[in-house]
RNA sequence: GCGCCCUUAGCUCAGUUGGAUAGAGCAUCGGUUUUCUAAACCGAGGGUCGUAGGUUCGAAUCCUUCAGGGCGCGCCA
């Protein structure tokens, strides 16, 4: 149920019936032509530019069409009671009664599916993908919550959804986090003090994962070579494990993990290759030596190299490194092969800021695998600046002074992580300011947001109120113009939804949840200010029409925060 | 040098995929509680939407120029 999409329709289907009369010959599939909410100063339902833009499309004067347009939904639709021109010709109008109440009904019926489009279209949405060479911290900790939530969106838009994390636990940073682990070991048996190097990960994590791996029966202390293959699967499991407890702990599942190594031991690697080399996207060759700086260890070898520039990619990419084995990029292209042959309809890419240069040659590795048929998209996360006391944080996870997401998780709880590293949209840099998230107030959204849901409870329970789910609505009720603000904004949930799913924009939801939040706290309010707009009159609810009002927030209310994974508490 | 993102009120940011007089919060100033939760509400002031052009009935939104800030430009992952 969007009612700006039912009067739209009502609305064209009228305008092209009577084309003759109305002189009109373009039509042009009514595109741009929309009903929506005209601005607050205006006292109308909906607001709609068909005589705008037909005007336009014909050669008609978009009043006079207005005029005429105006007559005909007059005589034709019920639910509209008074429509007026404004300004250039648009057609404002005020709905009945009758119809508001018809339209609460079936969002009643809808209920927790209220908002929903039963898009019924599948998606692979790979994020977090964090190094498994230590635990999580807040950097990751935004795209890990944004990839969370559009899945939820999505989902709730009735498509299926892959979770996916791509494990990169192949490599060089892999052979560090092993050899790290390694000394950390020596350094407990054998008393070798552990030298640090820039390469390797110094963290306390790693002492841990050391004595969990001295305390395994299996393992034999010996030279790095020896023990390498036990120490790397054990250290990785644990580390995977430390990565999984923290997503866990930020309320977040994922539905797949693929492991690059086995990606790479597979022989999907070579498949993809080879189709690619057919198809003539890659060619045996030299590559320039990188811009910019000398590099010193650079040398001209002969190697596959995917044509990337084919796909608006600044340069040609190295498939294999110069000892012929295999560069990070191949391996993540051979993962993509996999993940277009599942055969989804959309795949999404959740990534850091950091790696915004790495989007156009993976965007174009899937475009050539799948022969344009499937497309990428890859969502960019900004920075999130760390602030507390006023300065800011500096992250570093090779220093081992980073903060992590368990730190975090002891000062803040998730529902506020969550809310906060949403509340803004992805494409701009994050201040998490450790002082104001604690604050409980205004100031802090989410605190706002489930005071709205605990004040309606409480509501609830003064006048022993018990959640129905058939909610009678008196046809008759006649609402006030602040019932009115709110079910106006009901009204546009569907339509946020739709556009937070076709742009992949989570971050309009807490912003929407906090305007209506914002309506209920000020309706609640007009109590303090006149006795009558109480809404509790000896222990019993003053006037009917407010069930209804709140039950409607109740429905967004829920609908929103299960999207957003944050919890409503019923008492604050 | 090149690519991506950003630039909207003093500060932090929204802005319904081109609509009408550009909106919130914080901060500032002034009010509201013998009361259903004041973790709240009401009011006031505050704007050349970075700059300069262009597209059109109509631009914060689309195109181009320039400036400022961030991130990235490996045969690392």
């Amino acid at each position: 149920m969007n009612i700006f999409e039912h009067y739209l329709k009502e609305i064209c289907g009228l305008v092209k019936k009577n084309k003759n009369e109305l002189k009109l010959i373009n039509f042009n599939d009514f595109k741009n032509i929309t009903v929506e909410t005209p601005p607050s100063n205006f006292n109308f339902d909906l607001s709609t530019n068909i005589s705008l833009v037909l005007g336009k499309l014909n050669n008609l004067n978009p009043k006079d069409l207005s005029l005429q347009i105006k007559n005909i939904l007059k005589n034709n639709i019920n639910d509209f009671n008074e429509i007026e021109i404004a300004g250039p010709g648009f057609l404002n109008i005020n709905i009945s009664d009758k119809a508001i109440t018809s339209n609460i009904k079936d969002i009643f019926k809808e209920n927790d599916s209220y908002g929903s489009l039963k898009a019924n279209k599948t998606f692979n949405i790979e994020f977090v993908s964090a190094n498994p060479t230590g635990p999580m911290h807040i950097g990751h900790c935004r795209g890990a919550i944004f990839g969370d939530v559009l899945s939820n969106l999505l989902i709730f838009n009735g498509n299926k959804v892959t979770k996916e994390y791509y494990v990169n636990d192949y490599g060089n940073q892999i052979k560090n986090f092993v050899k790290s682990v390694y000394l950390r070991i020596r350094e407990i048996k054998d008393g070798e003090k552990f030298i640090d190097d820039k390469d390797l990960y110094p963290g306390e994590y790693i002492i841990d994962i050391a004595k969990k791996i001295l305390k395994s029966k299996n393992y034999k202390h010996s030279s790095f070579e020896k023990s390498y293959d036990y120490i790397s699967k054990q250290a990785l499991k644990l580390s995977m494990e430390i990565i999984k407890e923290d997503l866990k702990k930020l309320g977040i599942t994922h539905d797949k993990f693929v492991s690059e190594k086995s990606i790479v031991q597979s022989k999907i690697l070579l498949k993809a290759i080879n189709e690619l080399k057919k198809n003539d996207f890659i060619f045996e060759g030299y590559l320039d030596p990188p811009k910019g700086d000398e590099n010193k260890n650079w040398k001209k070898t002969k190697k596959l190299i995917f044509k990337s520039t084919l796909f608006g990619d600044d340069a040609n990419r190295a498939l294999q490194k110069d000892d012929g084995s295999w560069t990070y990029f191949a391996n993540d292209l051979a993962y993509h092969y996999d993940k277009v042959s599942r055969n989804y309809n959309y795949l999404i890419n959740i990534l850091g800021a950091d790696h915004t240069g790495y989007i156009n040659r993976i965007k174009g590795a899937v475009s050539a695998i799948s022969k344009n048929k499937t497309n990428l998209e890859c969502k960019v996360c900004q920075l999130v600046k760390l602030l507390k006391k006023g300065q800011p944080y500096k992250m570093s996870k090779r220093a081992g002074e980073f903060i992590s997401v368990n730190d975090l998780l002891l000062e803040v709880d998730k529902d506020s992580i969550r809310f906060m590293m949403l509340n803004r949209s992805n494409d701009v840099e994050l201040d998490f300011d450790f002082e104001k998230i604690l604050e409980k107030s205004k100031e802090n959204p989410v605190y706002y947001v489930q005071y709205c849901h605990a004040r309606i409870q409480s509501i609830f329970r003064t006048i022993n109120y018990k959640p129905k789910k058939d909610i009678k609505i008196n046809k008759n009720f006649k609402f006030n113009k602040y019932e009115k603000e709110i079910i106006k904004k009901v009204f546009e949930w569907p339509k946020i939804i739709k556009i937070s799913c076709s742009k992949y924009e989570p971050h309009r939801i807490p912003f929407y949840l906090y305007e209506l939040s914002t309506l209920f706290h000020s309706y609640w309010s007009k109590g303090n200010e006149n006795e009558n707009f109480k809404f509790i009159k000896d222990g019993k609810i003053s006037d009917d029409k407010i069930i209804i009002v709140i039950n409607l927030i109740l429905v967004v209310l829920k609908n929103g925060m299960k999207i957003l994974n944050v919890s409503l508490p019923n008492k604050m």
